[in-house]
DNA sequence: AGCACGCCGACT
DNA sequence: GTCGGCGTGCTC
């Protein structure tokens, strides 16, 4: 049984003494633990043990009659135990929704009621004094050809249960149960299919000619179409009753997107995304589970959803960093869809206007075979891109004077103009002037960022908050704010343009509900025509209006720390730049830089994302880095300062005695932001040639750190593949 | 993780 | 004497 709790091991029960149930790989059950019960995944079925028969104890409940998980699921579970050295317990509990986890029951259907003969032959009207409810019921069944469910029976006001449970009562009405999560009832209707231009259609009838295992990545600039070539992959693994899942990172599954699915596709879909209460998770869990389901689309921890018929798997944003989880459990969605997919024997697709480093390898060995989207769909152009040398052009409020004009340009031209700035707050330092003096967090290695709407200081790392002082604490001189964020260029946007309204798109301007969609109106509606925001704005939502750009700091992430930062920033620049003059117009885009001759701002303004990786991978396979060579990060943090670094002290030495010559060990190494909400962080990196080397290794080290006493005096995890290395 | 046990210093 | 903090070990 694998149990929750941070140890390595799986346990042994015997049966349950008094339930006839079948026990069964992948039931849950109900077993004695320590002083209390937990709930664990039965994983498997032996007639022996290495433990001592007195210790071993009976099961208390096999909670399901058949396995909630099936055999493929287990299977995909214990292989990531293995490959990213996790507790079982943890990754079982990963693959299932709360409910479960905690030892609710799978909905296995819902209530119909079905007119009796006797219900057919009352008429409404003679119920229509004494009970109207139940006249009301009785009327719609008959309007739909004699089966209710409650979808039905939801708009009606009052008691409808009384009165429905009054006419099962009287035999008007049976109650029966549908055995489906989901009852979706076809409309007839298809939305219209977009005609494909031919890389589409390449694309498609690539994947569509071969039904076994294969992985595609599909590189496709923005607008391109990648979701029409999903939709159609999707259609046809519908026509063969096959299922659909679709992976997206988490700001991608907005509702613009499902409700582009459910246009199109007449067919029942489940979402799987944090937004849902815990009994919707379910539900679409189980409605995959069960086939009622026929295309689940989810965030990354529905990779691990079962699915009764799979035909196909779809990662959408492929590179995107949302889908390895940063905590705990630490797995790739992505590497686990492509493994889900083999083992499977179906296609899997992995799309991205900005393909990740490890995807390209693939293709370039062959792992992957690649379909391009080089021409946006509907014939729009490539945007036109300026770079601002802001050495020249002296920005007053992080705005340069050609990015004014330029704005005031497409305004006058009654376009739509989008400003890109990853940093919220008025500014990101509070200095004074006088004595140096810059207001730091407590508890961080980071300085409070102003907010002046809110006339507060706050720590963007731990949510720390203090009033905005009037005068500098130590020496009683007049402070400055120094740099923008979003806040700042609002205002400057204001004054430069009073008759235009502003729509500024981040976490604090969204934080109530259904905020998001309200500004985003605005902006579709045409009602405004400025839109300003942080990374909130570069992925999942489409402003087929906006004919101009501005990234308005290109410096941030210029000169990252991690071997990784160059690759997020060309993504971010291309997913950004690629909102740009989609339909008929074409787009222009402006980079407000500091460095305008660093080298890889040229080659990506000049040549585009495909050449830049091509360069930018080479010096990775110079530099020893992925996706040439395999990384794990042993992560430590304590607060203690000492804590965290004694253990990955002797964490160090253990690995030098362990080690092979193809495994280079660095560090421990403080993270590059050691102190966050009051705990110091470090990190030892791993790092090897061939993979499977790198695992024999951390196979037998992760024995040996649960057996170091340090390692119980800190908090620690390791991050095998790691996406950041802090 | 969550809990118990045991050791040690601080206080009624 | 006893209370409670912390380090350590164990959970089938």
């Amino acid at each position: 049984v694998a149990l929750p709790a941070p140890v390595m091991r799986i346990f042994d029960y015997l049966p349950p003494e008094n339930q006839a149930l079948q026990p069964q790989a992948g039931q849950r059950v109900r077993v004695p633990f320590g002083k209390s019960t937990r709930v664990g995944v039965l994983i498997g079925l032996h007639n022996h043990s290495d433990v001592p028969p007195r210790q071993l104890r009976n099961v208390l409940t096999i909670l399901d009659v058949e396995p909630v998980l099936d055999a493929h699921v287990l299977k995909l579970a214990k292989w990531a135990c293995r490959y990213y050295h996790h507790p079982p317990g943890e990754v079982f509990a990963a693959t299932l929704p709360k409910l479960l986890r905690r030892g609710g029951t799978l909905i296995r259907g819902n209530s119909l009621w079905e007119l009796t003969d006797a219900g057919r032959d009352k008429t409404p009207d003679s119920l229509r004094k004494r009970a109207p409810l139940q006249a009301q019921i009785l009327q719609i069944a008959r309007d739909t050809s004699g089966v209710l469910s409650t979808r039905e029976l939801e708009s009606l006001s009052g008691d409808w249960r009384r009165s429905l449970a009054a006419l099962v009562e009287k035999k008007y009405l049976d109650e029966k149960n549908s055995g489906h999560a989901f009852d979706f009832v076809p409309v007839g209707r298809k939305g219209a299919s977009p005609v494909l231009n031919d890389s589409q259609r390449l694309a498609i009838e690539t994947i569509g000619a071969f039904e076994d295992f294969r992985a595609y990545l599909l590189d496709g600039v923005t607008g391109s179409g990648k979701t029409e070539v999903y939709l159609r992959c999707i259609e046809s693994a519908l026509e063969k009753n096959r299922q659909s899942l679709v992976l997206v990172p988490e700001i991608g599954l907005t509702p613009q997107l499902l409700d582009r699915f459910r246009r199109r596709l007449d067919v029942a879909i489940g979402a799987l995304h944090s937004g849902l209460s815990d009994t919707d998770r379910l539900r679409n869990w189980c409605a995959s589970r069960d086939g009622s389901a026929s295309v689940i689309i989810g965030t990354r921890s529905a990779v691990f959803t079962p699915l009764a018929r799979p035909g196909l798997i779809i990662v959408d944003e492929e590179h995107d960093a949302s889908l390895k989880q940063q905590d705990g459990f630490r797995y790739s969605a992505r590497d686990l869809a492509v493994w889900r997919a083999r083992e499977l024997n179906i296609p899997v697709i992995l799309g991205s206007a900005t393909p990740s480093f490890e995807s390209l390898e693939n293709v370039s060995t062959e792992r992957y075979r690649l379909l391009s989207l080089p021409e946006r769909a509907g014939g729009a152009k490539q945007p036109d891109v300026h770079v601002i040398d802001l050495r020249i052009h002296d920005p007053s409020d992080g705005l340069s004077q050609p990015l004014i004009q330029a704005i005031r340009r497409h305004l006058d031209a009654n376009g739509q103009i989008l400003l890109y700035l990853n940093r919220r707050g008025f500014a990101p330092v509070l200095m004074c002037p006088g004595c140096g003096n810059i207001t730091e967090c407590r508890r961080c290695d980071a300085r409070m960022v102003v907010h002046q709407g809110r006339s507060r200081l706050v720590c963007h790392h731990c949510g720390a908050e203090q009033g905005l002082p009037s005068a500098c604490p130590d020496c009683e001189g007049t402070l400055r704010t120094v740099g923008q964020g979003t806040e700042r260029i609002e205002q400057a946007l204001g004054r430069l343009f009073p008759e235009q309204p502003v729509v500024r798109i981040d976490r604090d301007t969204t934080r109530r509900r259904g905020e998001i969609e309200r500004r985003l109106d605005m902006i579709r509606g045409g009602e405004a025509r400025l839109l300003l925001g942080t990374q909130m704005l570069t992925k999942g939502h489409d402003f087929p209006g906006v004919t101009m750009v501005g990234i308005i700091d290109a410096d941030q992430g210029l000169f990252g720390t991690d071997f990784r930062s160059s690759e997020r920033l060309a993504q971010t620049f291309i997913q950004v730049a690629g909102r740009a003059g989609r339909a008929d117009r074409p787009g222009e885009v402006f980079i407000q830089t500091w460095f305008p001759d660093h080298p890889l701002l040229q080659i990506l303004v000049r040549d585009g994302y495909g050449q830049f990786a091509q360069q930018a991978m080479e010096e990775r396979r110079v530099a020893g880095w992925p996706p040439f060579t395999h990384l794990a990060l042993l992560r430590a943090e304590s607060a203690q300062r000492d804590n965290a670094f004694t253990f990955l002290d002797e964490a160090r030495v253990v690995a030098d005695e362990l080690a092979t010559e193809n495994l280079r060990i660095l560090g421990p190494a403080p993270a590059p932001m050691e102190r966050r909400s009051g705990r110091y962080r470090a990190q030892l990196l791993i790092q090897g040639n061939d993979r499977a080397a790198v695992h024999r290794f951390l196979k037998t080290w992760r024995v040996r750190l649960d057996a170091l006493k340090s390692s119980r005096r800190t908090r620690w995890s390791l991050d095998i593949d790691p996406a950041e290395l802090f």
